[in-house]
DNA sequence: TAAATAATTTAGGACGGCCTAACAACTTTA
DNA sequence: TAAAGTTGTTAGGCCGTCCTAAATTATTTA
């Protein structure tokens, strides 16, 4: 399963919420590539059971291919919060998500969704994010500065 | 410049500190690569300009190369110790950031590099660092459940 | 210094993913 | 319902990167 398969897995996946279904022109425009390309690649993904093609018609998911675009897209809803939380424009933090979200190691992944919990749920958030972007722009620790 | 471009120049030059030079077989082991696609990109990045290849006997970075090599290798630092900070192992931390070091925007890069300054001068980063720990264990926000 | 060994290069090929151009099949509309 | 427009497919090619096998050059050793 090579990168690009899961990016059209994904795409694929979230195109077909809204109708159930999606086609080639929609998946070629998502991912920016011709539709000569996707109608290869679904050639390939169908022969490899990640999705049914009804020729000219429209696109779905068979389990696999849903269960691999889910487990993509959650690794990329995580990237992006993180990176939102750091202090990333969700722009780029999308972007960044959307490329680096097939490379991380499992164990990654995990503590990436760890900190995200973890700062999300201490009762001293607001003011820790507050530091954190006062740090950001001053390039001085507030807790510090104050202390002297 | 591609991804893998930069990969076999921050070889090189993590190759070269030692004896100021490095060897076709040397970047073919640390890359996993075979010697035939050494030389092939050997060709190519001479032509390139980023190295100078005395044929068949050493390699060694231009200018050009060097500055490439080193910055590829200082978002890579950043990204193991972010990851290191985070609670993820060494020899993972390190595995992902090689993957990932070349395609993470300059924003995100600065933010990663924000973090761990932040985290590292903060005053209480010891208590913080154990109670992020205590979290990942239990899943429990160690503030939370001392106040209930 | 000749023979054996090690390192490197070259040639030829494979694979994944992309493209353009030409063609085919549906859909809309006159 | 035929012509025009839209969407999708096929064929042939390109690029980057890798490989193996064979040839070449360098180095070591007897």
């Amino acid at each position: 399963m090579s990168r690009r398969t899961e990016d059209y897995l994904e795409a694929i996946y979230q195109l077909s919420m809204e109708k159930g279904y999606t086609r080639v022109k929609e998946i070629a425009s998502k991912l920016n590539v011709k539709p000569a390309s996707v109608s290869e690649m679904l050639a390939k993904l169908s022969k490899e059971g990640y999705l049914i093609y009804e020729k000219r018609l429209f696109v779905t998911l068979t389990e696999e291919g849903r269960r691999v675009a889910e487990s993509v897209r959650e690794r990329r809803e995580v990237l992006v919060k993180f990176f939102v939380t750091l202090g990333v424009s969700k722009s780029v933090a999308e972007e960044d998500a959307c490329i680096i979200e097939h490379v991380l190691h499992p164990e990654t992944v995990t503590q990436l969704k760890n900190f995200v919990r973890f700062v999300e749920e201490s009762p001293i958030y607001p003011k820790w994010l507050n530091h954190f972007k006062r740090f950001c722009q001053s390039g001085v620790h507030p807790c510090k500065a104050s202390a002297r």
